[in-house]
DNA sequence: ACCTTCACG
DNA sequence: GACGTACGTGAAGGTG
């Protein structure tokens, strides 16, 4: 059927009637696992009344399409950046929607129609004027009053919510002039939602008045010296640039180059099946009967997915659709690959993964990327694969059938930065980085691995290969064939395009496979927050810090280096001596022989692989007995700075960037904790003197400064509030000395007369508790006899009777449930707590301190996630987390203000999610180098 | 690949 | 009464 007179068309605003019924209507999730679909649902119901004539329709069309923003970047941000800048973050339980809101329409049979670099409204004015030149006429389903410039000729607009068509009236009666000024007024009167400038101090009403005194904008700005009111006349006549651009803005584009014709857009009955089965699956009971009696079909039974219990048992999940590496695709050109960008865009979200020369995301180059759209569809774009060995330049022949990567990256740019657009990745931080060197910002995201971390830490690890097997019961293919090792190990560039795209295309299936899992299964196991809150945002954030890495001077690595060589030369030669002959001091099997049998010094113990035990500790207590301990203590020391530390820090200076770029793994310690790898920044010595120094090789750059800041005590802190214990929480208020007031407490000695043993007990048995203390472990650490050091615990408990409370709540919690939970809802799952034998005190004091070390770890994450907006407009940089420390570099005029602000961030941290009932103190420091600042 | 040792919070 | 232990990490070097 042609478009012509009497046809009428119905233009659905898509993407702003989701954002209305998201905030009109009561939140809906779906039953069986809590996936957000309120919007959908009132979506769908929109799109029935329209098809079918329903209660709130104006009028039956008999053409219609939905018109959604295809995203946020469009041709206005090229002639005005700010534009639609300051729109706030798109809330986390509506962003799933959209896609599912392009199914919807997909399912009633509607056409679905987005464009790159066009606002929805832009379409929406193409084909109102298609519609009407052919004869026809047209109605606009919306209310957004930037579409009422195309009222009249034949155009209205219908407000479905409040059921109330919008016509030239009703735009008089909202700018005070006619249709066709409409984009005057607004030119003038700006927009601050959208952030159109216009003219400061220029509201509607006088915008109308000043419009209807002169007839048009034009006319208005030629003329405006004639205007009496000083304040107008100036901004009239100096902002004209400022007008002209905010009419260039709010000016609909009605020549988009729309690719489906208005025939097309015919409205067709929906396909009963797909539409069903959609509905069925969203689970709209009173919808899908609705909808099934007009259609005269079967309403399909919606069942009640029962909701499982814990995740302990992690079910494989069965396997519908199997893999098969021989059949996914090989993009070898840029059609192919514009067809694949089409599939996703329709789609709304897909996996994406990419393979590199190195897993140093700072030094890798890109060698190829992979997608996939569905379980089993996917594809690999090979870009730099190439043949033999690498010449002079380090460039090998290219092999044919390659994408320029150049070009391939063009073409997928605009969908990885599409805010329409879910980019599903597993570790996804890798590949942003990756991206993120190529002027790519890939948002936004889902990771696989943090969603099985938020949900399954404490049961097994998060890698790909662990997760498929566990989650689809599939072991991918494995790597390290293809890359081999040792003496004929080569980097993925090297491998051949066949074997790459089978592996590579599979991760990116397996990754979308187990997104497909894990996203229900978020709000089931109730860490979706968790998962929103805490692992999500910090990606970016953590990926920005890497990417900024540290400078770490090589001179003073170097220098520090050889007088360590020197030292540990002469102590090597006493040690012999002594020994009476040469042996390999780093061996703790030779020296084992060496001190216990040869020397036949006491307290010799074998460990369980029959190898004496030589432990510092040990040596310290052989010290008494001889020489050769002591300095085999001090040797080691040395050892482990020079090969720790300023051997292999100085390795790790990336040569481009000149500084030393840290790995954090957001899911390497179970508790909520981060890992530093590559090389790890969390363990820079600084107990002692010698040690310390190495942090001087830390330093700012030119004309900065590095800023420490750290949480006081906050461990106790928590404890102190977890486990509700008045006297540590007062002893924090007052700002006491936390370890002097314990030992007060317990050994009744006066503050005033306080020494530093009695405080040293007192300070390991606080930290005892947090490590859930045994009589065995405070005894070792404090060097008493066992009865001596349970009968300290005894009294501690007794004078802090919330602390056993607290551990017998905890233990039996964990026996319960299976898992110990933070304050902020972040769960570790404790497996191993109902076992018998020794790994029972393990899971048992695990389970004490992973609420307590987990939520310190939550609240620091919260501030890290806060920190970079609240300092954007400072010259100051964050580099570095260390627990409970955060590492700044910042110009020195903008030191103060960036203590102040960060400061105030991280002690505010906890809330508002939660209040605790102890101040959270944050010391700060500044220095040239990290042990200034410290 | 595993163990021991030791650096940090 | 015995078991074996402080909590959470990563890197380096030795050993088999």
């Amino acid at each position: 059927m042609t478009f012509g007179k009497g046809s009428h068309l119905h233009l659905i605003d898509g993407s702003a009637f989701i954002f209305r019924a998201y905030h009109a209507l009561p939140p809906l999730t779906r039953k069986s696992d809590g996936l957000p679909v309120g919007a959908v649902q009132g979506f769908c119901n929109l799109i029935w009344n329209e098809i079918s004539g329903g209660p709130t329709t104006k009028s039956t069309p008999t053409h219609i399409a939905v018109i959604f923003d295809a995203s946020s970047i469009t041709f206005r941000n090229e002639i005005y950046p700010e534009y639609k800048a300051n729109r706030p973050e798109l809330p986390e339980d509506l962003r799933p929607q959209f896609p599912l809101t392009r199914e919807a329409t997909r399912a009633f049979n509607v056409a679905c129609i987005e464009q790159q670099g066009f606002e929805a409204d832009d379409i929406i004015a193409t084909y109102a004027r298609l519609a009407t030149e052919a004869g026809g006429t047209c109605t606009i389903i919306s209310s957004d009053k930037d579409l009422m410039q195309l009222v009249g000729n034949g155009v209205d607009m219908f407000d479905p919510m409040k059921n109330k068509v919008l016509g030239v009236d009703e735009v008089f009666e909202k700018f005070g002039v006619g249709p066709d000024r409409v984009v005057d007024v607004q030119s003038l009167a700006g927009d601050s939602v959208d952030n159109v400038p216009g003219a400061p101090g220029i509201g509607l009403k006088t915008a109308a008045l000043l419009i209807n005194e002169y007839g048009d904008l034009d006319t208005l700005l030629a003329r405006a010296g004639e205007i009496k009111q000083p304040k107008r006349r100036e901004v009239l006549t100096e902002k004209v640039d400022q007008i002209r651009l905010s009419r260039e803005l709010v000016t609909l584009r009605r020549d988009v180059p729309v690719e489906d014709a208005l025939a097309d857009l015919v409205c067709k009955r929906p396909d009963a099946g797909a539409l069903m089965d959609f509905l069925s699956r969203m689970e709209f009971r009173t919808l899908t009967r609705r909808i099934s009696d007009k259609l005269g079909v079967e309403a399909p039974a919606i069942t009640e997915a029962p909701a499982t219990p814990a995740a302990a048992e992690a079910a494989p999940v069965a396997e519908q659709i199997p893999f098969e590496p021989e059949k996914y695709a090989c993009v070898r050109d840029l059609e192919t690959l514009l067809g694949w960008i089409d599939r996703i865009r329709d789609q709304g979200f897909f996996a994406v993964d990419t393979e590199t020369t190195s897993l140093d995301e700072m030094r890798a180059e890109l060698v190829g990327i992979s997608l996939a759209t569905a379980p089993g569809e996917a594809c690999y774009i090979p870009l730099i694969h190439s043949e033999g060995s690498d010449d002079l330049f380090g460039s090998a022949k290219l092999l044919e059938g390659q994408i320029p990567a150049e070009a391939a990256l063009a073409a997928l740019k605009p969908v990885l930065e599409d805010d329409s657009i879910l980019k599903i990745g597993q570790n996804i931080k890798y590949d942003a980085k990756i991206f993120a060197r190529r002027g790519i910002k890939v948002a936004p995201f889902d990771d696989t691995m943090l969603m099985s971390y938020a949900m399954f830490s404490g049961l097994h690890n998060h890698g790909m290969d662990e997760l498929s097997e566990t989650y689809l019961g599939h072991k991918p293919i494995p790597i390290k064939p293809l890359l081999g090792s040792g003496k004929s190990a080569r980097t993925f560039d090297k491998v051949g395009i066949e074997d790459a795209t089978k592996y590579a295309a599979e991760d990116a299936d397996i990754t979308l496979r187990l997104w497909q899992a894990f996203r229900p299964r978020l709000h089931r196991e109730r860490v979706t927050t968790v998962y929103e809150t805490l692992e999500r945002p910090l990606v970016p954030v953590l990926a920005q810090m890497e990417m900024h890495g540290i400078t770490v001077d090589r001179q003073v690595l170097s220098r520090m280096s050889s007088a360590f060589a020197q030292s540990m030369a002469g102590l090597e030669a006493e040690i012999h001596e002594m020994a009476g002959e040469t042996f390999n001091v780093g061996s703790p099997k030779q020296l084992g022989e060496i001190l216990f049998d040869k020397l036949s010094l006491p307290g010799g113990q074998k460990g369980k692989n029959g190898a004496y035990s030589t432990g510092a500790d040990i040596l310290e207590d052989l010290a008494t007995e001889h020489e050769l301990p002591g300095k085999v203590l001090d040797w080691r020391q040395l050892s482990k700075l020079k090969s720790t530390y300023t051997d292999a820090l100085q390795n790790h200076i990336n040569p481009e960037t000149g500084r030393v770029h840290t790995s954090y793994a957001q899911t390497g310690a179970n508790t909520g904790r981060l890992a530093s790898t590559d090389p790890n920044l969390q363990n820079i010595p600084v107990r002692t003197e010698e040690g310390r120094r190495i942090r001087e090789a830390f330093v700012a750059a030119e004309g900065k400064k590095l800023v420490s800041l750290d949480y006081s005590q906050i461990e106790l802190r928590i404890l102190a509030h977890i486990a509700e214990i008045p006297a540590l929480k007062q002893a924090f208020r007052d700002g006491l000395d936390i370890h002097a007031m314990t030992a007060s407490e317990m050994f009744g000695v006066p503050l005033d007369e306080m020494t530093p043993e009695v405080r040293r007990r007192a300070k390991a048995i606080n930290f005892g508790v947090i490590y859930g203390i045994s009589g065995f472990g405070l005894a070792r650490n404090l060097r008493i006899p066992r009865d001596q050091a349970q009968a300290f615990i005894d009294t501690y408990f007794q004078r802090f009777p919330g602390i056993k409370d607290y551990m017998d709540k905890t233990i039996s919690f964990a026996k319960e449930h299976k898992y110990v939970e933070t304050l902020f809802g972040r769960r570790i799952h404790t497996p191993e707590i109902g076992a018998k034998g020794p790994s029972a005190g393990f899971a048992r004091r695990g389970a004490i301190n992973a609420p307590i070390q987990g939520t310190a770890a939550d609240i620091i994450r919260r501030a890290m996630v806060r920190i970079p907006a609240a300092i954007a407009d400072l010259p100051a940089k964050m580099l570095l987390q260390v627990h409970d420390e955060l590492v700044f570099e910042v110009e020195e005029s903008a030191v103060e203000e960036t203590i102040a602000r960060v400061k105030a961030i991280m002690e505010g941290a906890a809330a508002p999610a939660v209040e605790i009932d102890v101040p959270l103190i944050v010391d700060a420091g500044v220095g040239m180098t990290w042990a200034e600042a410290h």
